[in-house]
DNA sequence: CGGCAATGTTTACATTCGTAATCGTGGTGA
DNA sequence: TCACCACGATTACGAATGTAAACATTGCCG
């Protein structure tokens, strides 16, 4: 396994993600359909999007089924799978790899509101169990 | 507030994160210091610290006090506010902002040992107080 | 005093990323 | 049939990034 990472070892860009989430949330689309999604809330062209469509194929990220004269664009990775690949990233990244710290400064310094917090907390009580 | 974002704007990239850790580890440190902690894990020659150095001065992520004929640097964003900025930054992409989401992906999935769920208890059980 | 070593500055260069335009080809409606 | 359109593939091109060498300056050792 010295190399050639297959279907999950390229980096997913951020404006590839975008691509992605389309994809997990609904797969085998074309690239025009990929495009009436994306296309207006990002402001980019249907090129852009057949470029990292194009892309995200080449990383193994994506699977192309021929349909047609076309494809249709399926996520080879799950969602699951990336996120918590990036997660894991930015907790060893960030946090020295201790996941605590980072849930700890989410709730000290900004991104938790008491009601995040219920939620946490029966959710830890629930895996603790 | 148009542009011309001080301090806290311009994005620190994954190398210059190593630079920036080592100042915040300890400030005040010159190139060559600097070099000293980073530059043999990662491979690198001074030449990429000093360069890596200028660039997060430009960014205002650094401040070089002059000392003597060199420079002593110091981090001007704090570690909080970037491993914050960077902690929304995540939530954001992959939880549509919901910080809980994240926590439960760790929970569930990979990054939570029971101890960090012990560790996480008890700070929630703190933080509800 | 003169050259070297240390330092910041400038310049370099390959790669990746964002964002497209263009090209080639094959199906399709008139 | 034929012009055109829908698509993927190829090519483009500037900005950012990673990595560094070359250059300029200057204090210091010999």
């Amino acid at each position: 396994m010295t190399q050639s990472d297959d279907s999950a070892g390229e980096r997913i860009t951020d404006a590839e993600h975008a691509v992605m989430e389309a994809l997990w949330d609904r797969p085998r689309q074309t690239a025009a359909e990929v495009c009436s999604i994306v296309c207006t809330p990002r402001g980019w062209s249907l090129a852009t999007v057949k470029t990292l469509l194009s892309r995200l194929v080449q990383k193994g990220a994506l699977a192309a089924e021929p349909d047609g004269r076309r494809f249709l664009y399926t996520p080879v990775i799950a969602r699951d799978a990336y996120i918590g690949g990036e997660s894991r990233r930015l907790v060893d990244r960030l946090f020295g790899g201790n996941a605590a710290s980072l849930v700890a400064h989410l709730a000290e310094r900004e991104a938790l509101s008491p009601d995040d917090l219920d939620q946490i907390a029966a959710l830890l009580k629930e895996l603790r169990a």
